[in-house]
DNA sequence: AGATATAATATTGTCAGACCAATTTATATC
DNA sequence: GATATAAATTGGTCTGACAATATTATATCT
């Protein structure tokens, strides 16, 4: 509150979003329009027009041509086109990026297994079993391998670690990884995913730990041996 | 590339984030003004400020008044932005959030200990004196508290997890948390940061881990206790 | 009466021109 | 060469207009 918005545009939003805030309105809910926010703000459309084109790019509101304005479903999709934009102007380091997902996934199962849920094991083993399909037709196999890293994410029960590692995943998907995995190393990814779905059915967090660490480690090395390539000193 | 963009403020948008990225321009450089850009992009002066006004709100540009159109500083001012005004309208689940910082806080102590770091021992014992200090003065004892864990985030050696931790941290400032911990709670709290010191001296992963999450079972217990009180199915 | 096509209205998108406010640059003065 | 003043640049806001799209009301037909 103590903080002084010089320009209409800023005072504009906090209203906007206070107005949001204050009649606890849900995603999908019609919000006021250009007309009447003019009418209520007594600022011109001008000001109005940049501050819901800045709610809107900030993923608070949505704004539909001839439609009206509406309240935002609110995942981070902004979030995304901010990292985005960094990884297109600064790049990324893609270690830190691998620890960072090792770190997450380490993470969910130690959120499932000590918050005793029962996984879906079905579900699990039969998005795995896909996954195994795959390798064998030598068809694309990454979908399914991230569709069960994905669930296994889904499983820990907390929708914001979710929606943070699902951004993460976004920021690492941008980086191009030239990992070549001959059918040998992914059926022993598939393995290890059947023995991670065991320690998770068995609650066991130690053994799971063990099996998820393992299972990162082709992607570390891969980056060891980009390292050495090229050790000139670039990031 | 694929994506049609409907409108001309999504594409002028698109053509700034190009423009900055394919002339590598860095944080502080001066772009091109208002003017330049209507007459480069050939639309109006109204398209030209709705894109300018958006990729400000998400702190990819600095408009100055009078002074010009700058890039900015790349860092994750504008995500935990993002973050704020999403808390505001939507609130935030601090049993989820507790969650997440104890998984990046224990995925730190995995990284020092793994990657075989050696941590500065002394500066943590230093701020942990500072917390000791703070306790038995009845001072307040929170920054040297955040200033610890803070610091253990820097010995991980990894930049870009470190800021993400950053965005959660701030994330989770704003839940206001009425956490009274007695001189007890807190002498023990401390006795847990100076094992935790000695753990990652002796680089011992797995009784790091065990103190660390000691160390957050206390606003667990009260996050426990709220929901108890509460349980009226409001989240 | 109900479904359908058409017209009227509401709402957002873009444009042009004007003026104000703040900053930056050029100029004049000491 | 430093300083104060004037001019030019640049962003902030307002007004009015018209186009494009979506929604709503009306008329028409079965």
């Amino acid at each position: 509150m103590s903080i002084k918005n010089n320009s209409l545009v800023e005072i504009a939003m906090e209203r906007i979003k206070q107005h949001i805030a204050d009649n606890h309105m849900q995603p999908g809910d019609k919000f006021l329009s250009e007309g009447e926010l003019t009418d209520q703000l007594q600022v011109s459309r001008t000001v109005i027009r940049e501050a819901l084109r800045s709610l809107g790019s900030l993923g608070i509101i949505e704004v539909r041509k001839g439609g009206g304005v509406y309240v935002s479903a609110s995942d981070f999709e902004s979030i995304k086109r901010i990292l985005r934009h960094h990884y297109e102007v600064h790049g990324a380091k893609i270690k830190e990026l691998v620890e960072i997902r090792k770190i997450i996934e380490l993470g969910a199962l130690r959120l499932i297994i000590e918050k005793d849920m029962d996984v879906d094991a079905d579900r699990l083993e039969d998005i795995n079993k896909n996954y195994r399909d795959a390798i064998s037709k030598g068809e694309d196999t990454k979908r399914h391998d991230q569709l069960f890293h994905q669930h296994i994410m889904k499983e820990a029960d907390n929708q914001t670690f979710y929606n943070f590692a699902d951004v993460i995943h976004d920021y690492f998907s941008l980086v191009k990884i030239n990992l070549i995995q001959d059918t040998d190393a992914l059926l022993k990814s598939y393995q290890e995913h059947d023995a991670l779905i065991s320690a998770l059915k068995d609650k066991k967090l130690a053994e799971a730990h063990r099996i998820m660490s393992e299972h990162f480690e082709p992607i570390f090395q891969f980056i060891r041996q980009m390292e050495v390539q090229t050790d000139d000193g670039s990031n």
